[in-house]
DNA sequence: CTGAAAATGTTAAATAGGCTACAGTTACAT
DNA sequence: ATGTAACTGTAGCCTATTTAACATTTTCAG
């Protein structure tokens, strides 16, 4: 069940048809609640997707790389259920759900490439439902094995608050496990950044 | 947040372009790992959808009501990543990928239907997601007064396994729990079904 | 009808991970 | 440059859940 996450969905041609706009960091492109129109898509940067549980805790649901789809939820006018909030200035293209419908009437073959970028979702859902079945350190690990596919190297772009955030742990229990592995060695933190030295030991501890 | 799982979605008109098929009892529709081929639509009768983690425990992910599509993951010919067991004998209808594509070219407004179908799966799995931020007591109330919604009766079709499987808790705490609401006149059971009496109760807890 | 399998009831012990609290460091904005 | 905010390091206590272990009851297939 290896989730990589990095497929790369060819939008680019019909992007010509979406509505480019910029966001800078920390700013957040839709927000949990409020009305949305459409989707988007992520062509540059990075974005994070939160959303906030019944007890009012933020969880953040997946990092968003370039290519992309984020806020599908509310193509059909429909009040979004996530935030997403940019983590690198970002360059995204928006489709309006009226516009995409005609569009698609004229490229039938969009079909295809939508309900693939859908389907990635709920395959990351999924995958985020799974992660609650597994002890602390498998949770950090599978992420963490993640992270590493998405970006293509072996630093981890997240601070523990993020990774607590992401997995649903505290942070202190983030920074129990990690201790751990850097005594093992299997980690490596350099100006605060942690960097994996050891992906095979990631990957055994959740069985891939 | 609240989540109602038991939207129609008015498929009724393009059934006949699928194609029938029943299941029986303990019967699966779909496996984990094999390689589908388009999508299902629930006509009648009760399916639970389950998927082994990565550490190989089998976690359900939600129960499909008449209405609900299922199988969207293979739409684009990749392994299904669940799998779809009957609960209760089921008519089910089968739309082949490439049929789903021409047919919406026929019938344009069948990408509403479809990416509402979608949506909504979507959104149950987010629910499951969040339930994990939540005490064992909350996720139990949730999981209830969900099914509650979904079958619009208060008689729990789940046995205390079920509900562990759920919930991702283990069947002891299962058992805590309810025998605590018990006590307190919130469930009462019969023949080793359990019923809910005071719904308001469940409400609360999850802050409805 | 009967024996095995499934479901439930119950207890006790072990523990993982939560929460609190605070201190030291780094980053960044003004 | 400097003060504040964000991030990290660390300890200790506590309790909710898990694990393990068994007994009892019900279901159901052959």
């Amino acid at each position: 069940m290896a989730t990589v996450y990095n497929h790369v969905f060819d939008w680019e041609a019909y992007l010509k048809f979406g509505m480019r706009r910029f966001f800078r960091k920390n700013e957040s492109i839709y927000s949990q609640g409020t009305c949305g129109e459409g989707f988007y898509y992520l062509n540059k940067g990075l974005v994070r997707i939160v959303t906030k549980t019944a007890s009012g805790k933020e969880r953040m649901l997946n990092i968003v790389i370039p290519h992309q789809l984020m806020g599908v939820q509310s193509l059909d006018q429909k009040t979004h259920f996530t935030t997403a909030i940019v983590v690198k200035d970002s360059v995204v293209y928006h489709f309006p759900a009226n516009e995409f419908r005609k569009l698609m009437v004229a490229h039938p073959e969009l079909f295809k490439l939508f309900s693939k970028s859908v389907i990635h979702k709920m395959k990351i859902l999924l995958d985020r439902i799974n992660l609650n079945a597994l002890t602390s350190e498998q949770k950090l690990a599978l992420l963490l094995h993640n992270i590493c596919d998405e970006f293509q190297n072996y630093e981890i772009p997240l601070c523990q608050h993020d990774l607590a955030s992401c997995t649903g742990l505290t942070r202190i229990t983030v920074y129990k496990v990690l201790k751990q592995w850097q005594e093992a060695g299997i980690l490596e933190v350099q100006k605060r950044k942690y960097y994996i030295k050891k992906p095979d030991f990631l990957r055994n501890l959740v069985g891939r």
